[in-house]
DNA sequence: ACGCGGATGGCCT
DNA sequence: GGCCATCCGCGTA
């Protein structure tokens, strides 16, 4: 069953430190091709000097000022996406950026689907499929067709609720490739499984 | 095991 | 015009 929209209707920092273990599913052409969340940094609202609410609701940040649990994707650096899972009440404007699964369905397709235009030399080893936000979105084929969707239920991309990560597998980190606000303690990482 | 820079395009000032 | 919530390949060690 998905998480509801109660779950991710709390402080962006709550939901991203509950996100870990949840799998993260995108039913597709192929089939459904999933993984199970091990990395996500929150991004707390237009008083975020990191977060992209911060400029206000413009066409691309639109849907991240959408309901709780609603995906927010957006397109960065000329060539990758990023998805989010939205945040508080209708209007606010905070996310949880998810930033690396642990490859759990599909594991074939998202090789396939992470394969650039040239030839691989070797296939793409199981930890590299989605160790990163830009990867992960690739690899699941999550692209701006899914921002606005929602992620509770009746959309093709979907979070499933997991086992419950302990506190002590648990790393709490300033986030990473910002500029702004450079020290909170905002990204979450579950160790002792998969990736880094 | 690092560190660096190029790719690539949309958006805000 | 400059800045990105990134990725990958190539350089030096």
């Amino acid at each position: 069953m998905s998480l509801p929209a109660s779950f991710f209707d709390r402080e962006a920092d709550v939901v991203a430190r509950e996100l870990l273990g949840a799998e993260l599913q995108h039913d597709t052409p192929d089939g459904v091709i999933s993984g199970r969340i091990v990395e996500t940094e929150a991004y707390l609202g237009p008083h975020d000097p990191a977060s992209h609410s911060a400029v206000g609701r413009t066409p691309r940040t639109w849907h991240m000022f959408g309901p709780p649990g609603t995906a927010y994707v957006y397109f960065i650096y000329g060539m990758h996406w990023c998805v989010n899972a939205v945040t508080r009440e209708d209007g606010y404007g905070a996310a949880v950026l998810i930033r690396a699964l642990e490859p759990l369905r599909g594991i074939e397709h998202m090789r396939r689907n992470r394969s650039g235009i040239k030839p691989r030399v070797r296939p793409l080893a199981d930890r590299d499929l989605c160790n990163g936000p830009g990867k992960l979105c690739a690899a699941l084929g999550i692209d701006r067709t899914r921002d606005g969707a929602s992620l509770t239920g009746g959309s093709p991309l979907t979070i499933v609720a997991g086992l419950p990560a302990p506190d002590h597998e648990v790393l709490i980190t300033p986030r990473i490739g910002i500029s702004r606000a450079v020290e909170w303690p905002l990204r979450f990482v579950l160790s002792a499984r998969g990736k880094e």
